[in-house]
RNA sequence: UGGGGAUUGGUGUAACGGUAGCACGACUGACUCUGGAUCAGUUAGUCAAGGUUCGAAUCCUUGAUCCCCAGCCA
């Protein structure tokens, strides 16, 4: 988040925060390591006696992160950037029965590959890795403490009865076991506790409000039984806590000072001061008195989740589609997964610059992908080597160039750096060329190869197409074409005699026959055909695009894409990107769970295709 | 039906009682050894109706439309 980035609702509270010093500041104790060496160390100092702004991103571990979650990884990771403060990453690993290891691994990945590094020891705003289940002693404790202070029971109604007794806007829910005596509560809770209760017998109720028009008010549940191994704590709990229970004080053991979330929980706010103040009431400031030191109290701020067009993002349905195979795997590269979009070539930066272009407001808007797209095409432009690759291959033999020869061109890495230097590129009398870069018959504005139309060859020569060769059906198998040796490197031919200036419209990308490797090419496009899948038909999956997916297997490169040449930028995530000029932007496929992501064996190559470079041809209607 | 939010060009987002701006897209043109990129220009907007005010996107009233909420999910 730049310093010039728009002052959205988020940061004016900040802000103003700030400026009040509503959150104090950063003293020695919490600023960090002072005397460490390097970014750690002047982060640290440079915390010091500054208004806190420390953010969190609050994942549960039941399932792969997805574009919607960058957006909150980035506001929040961005906010404590941008103010020097700390972002936390924290497992909201409250419900052991949808919750798994598995995905603890895959989100800390995630989160690190956009570059949200929580550890401070690898980050200078690293606040820390946290799992809320690290605190569910504290919170059972405070859950004794409201049984205590008279502000919860433990109520015997089943899910069902409770359901059958929530009553309506208008009417109360009820409860028998509301006025349940403090000590008949406490000892049931233990039991609960101790895991003497069979899973649905019991709960523990916060007794607020039964006829609140805000349904979450009417004596939520905070425990709920759940006989279930838990991926940190193991065995040792048999209740677990609900997410209105455990956020906040998550949130207030971390010394969070903006709680930020998505708008469905906005309903959920009051609850979420309703306990931090429950716990609050009776403590004091110094910790004198019977219930001891007030807690921290964060401030829950809600703003509008992402919504892409042309994507899915629920994880049912992300799920659906791994399950039932319309995809191959969760970083299949369609998907909107991190995993997935990394895996399809994105960069952390384009998604960074996406998601500072969207904004940040309280209204659910759908974000066009093609911003998402541009955004790519924008970074993957300034650093991506340009290389050529023909993904459909027609043979063009050059009639009047020597058999024997070969020469090497020099081709620009990356016009828009010329620091990248150039690479050499064979070239021979047998060449290939992309099959839609032809027409025997063409239409009046196709600039690229006909029959006696001349185009340059990039960086080679200028060829004129004399013949065309077909097999028996029809279909045109070659291209005898002749060169003019005054185009070498490409550069015009000197004016005619008559002072006559030749010009070519066309400039085509094309690989030496012999000398060009075969490879794959996977070309991916959105996986919807609709921008909101399913919205007509109920049904998201009436709208999948059978074309998002189109795998070349007879591909040709140039030969320097054989090994890492000295022009590649050093990618973190060692992904390697290219320019396929023409065509657009592909990385070599590197599937997340294969741990080498460095070699790969020549023959075997495979590209993604990330996004396609503009195409103002192909928009004309090829009219 | 009760409660909680929201509504500014095609899309997204600014303005915080004082000239409705920016970005993306689209369209024109220039340039170009990528029909890419770049550069220049054009396009188009305050949900509606009243009211307050010298002046309203902004404040008030009424209405419309959309989203969220009746899990022992988060």
């Amino acid at each position: 988040m730049s310093a010039e980035a728009p002052r959205h609702f988020i940061q004016q509270i900040i802000e103003e925060h700030n400026a009040e010093q509503a959150w104090g500041v950063w003293n020695e104790h919490d600023a960090g390591p002072t005397d460490a060496p390097g970014p750690l160390g002047q982060a640290a100092r440079q915390r010091l006696g500054k208004p806190r702004v420390h953010t969190r991103f609050p994942p549960e571990p039941n399932g792969y992160l997805h574009v919607g979650h960058c957006k909150s990884i980035c506001l929040n990771y961005g906010l404590a950037r941008l103010h020097g403060g700390k972002f936390n990453l924290r497992f909201d690993d409250t419900n052991p029965a949808k919750e798994e290891a598995e995905y603890v691994e895959a989100i800390m990945r995630d989160v690190r590959w956009l570059g949200a590094e929580f550890d401070p020891a690898l980050g200078p705003f690293g606040g820390g890795l946290f799992f809320a289940s690290d605190y569910f002693d504290t919170m059972y404790a405070y859950a004794e403490e409201l049984v205590r202070k008279g502000k919860a029971y433990v109520c015997e109604l089943s899910a069902d009865e409770v359901s059958q007794r929530r009553g309506t806007p208008k009417q109360p829910a009820t409860s028998p076991f509301r006025d349940r005596p403090a000590e008949e509560s406490l000892r049931l809770l233990r039991e609960m506790r101790d895991g003497r209760h069979s899973e649905g017998a019991m709960t523990l109720r916060a007794k607020i409000d039964l006829a609140s028009p805000n349904f979450n008010l009417r004596d939520p549940v905070l425990y709920r039984i759940v006989h279930a191994h838990h991926h940190n704590t193991g065995d040792k709990w048999h209740i677990y806590p609900m997410y209105d229970w455990a956020h906040g004080f998550e949130d207030s053991i971390e010394h969070i000072t903006h709680s930020l979330c998505t708008l469905e929980f906005e309903n959920h706010r009051p609850l979420y001061n309703w306990f931090i103040d429950a716990v609050n009431d009776g403590r004091t400031a110094d910790g004198s008195g019977p219930w001891g030191k007030k807690i921290w109290h964060s401030r829950q701020i809600e703003f509008a989740k992402l919504i892409p067009s042309y994507t899915l993002l629920s994880k049912r349905n992300l799920l659906r589609m791994v399950k039932e195979n319309m995809v191959e795997s969760w970083d299949d590269p369609r998907m909107p997964t991190v995993s997935g979009i990394r895996r399809r070539g994105y960069t952390p930066e384009a998604i960074w610059a996406f998601c500072e272009d969207i904004g940040v407001t309280k209204f659910d808007s759908v974000i066009d992908v093609t911003r998402l797209e541009n955004a790519c095409r924008d970074h993957l432009n300034k650093i991506a080597p340009r290389r050529m690759a023909v993904l459909n291959p027609l043979r063009v033999i050059i009639e009047n160039y020597p058999e024997d020869r070969i020469e090497h061109f020099d081709v620009p890495n990356n016009p828009e750096d010329p620091s990248a230097g150039v690479r050499q590129v064979p070239f021979s009398r047998e060449i290939l060329i992309e099959r839609d870069d032809f027409m025997e018959d063409p239409p009046k504005k196709f600039f690229r190869l006909s029959p006696g139309n001349e185009v340059r060859l990039r960086c080679a020569y200028w060829i004129r197409c004399e013949r065309v060769i077909k097999d028996e059906n029809g279909n045109i198998t070659e291209l005898r074409c002749t060169y003019d040796p005054d185009t070498r490197g490409g550069e015009s031919p000197p004016p005619g005699p008559d002072g006559a200036i030749r010009k070519v419209k066309a400039t085509l990308h094309w690989v030496d026959a012999a000398r060009a490797l075969p490879a794959t090419v996977r070309l991916y496009d959105r996986l919807f055909t609709t921008e909101e899948p399913g919205k007509t038909t109920g049904n998201p999956f009436d709208d999948l695009n059978p074309e998002a997916l189109r795998v070349l297997a007879d591909a040709r490169v140039e030969p320097s894409l054989a090994g890492i040449t000295p022009d590649e930028p050093r990618w973190a995530d060692g992904i390697r990107r290219f320019q396929f000029e023409r065509h657009g932007y592909f990385c070599i496929d590197v599937p997340s769970w294969r741990a080498d992501t460095r070699p790969f064996a020549q023959g075997a190559l495979i590209f993604n295709r990330t996004v396609t470079l503009k195409d103002s041809w192909s928009k004309a209607g090829k009219s």
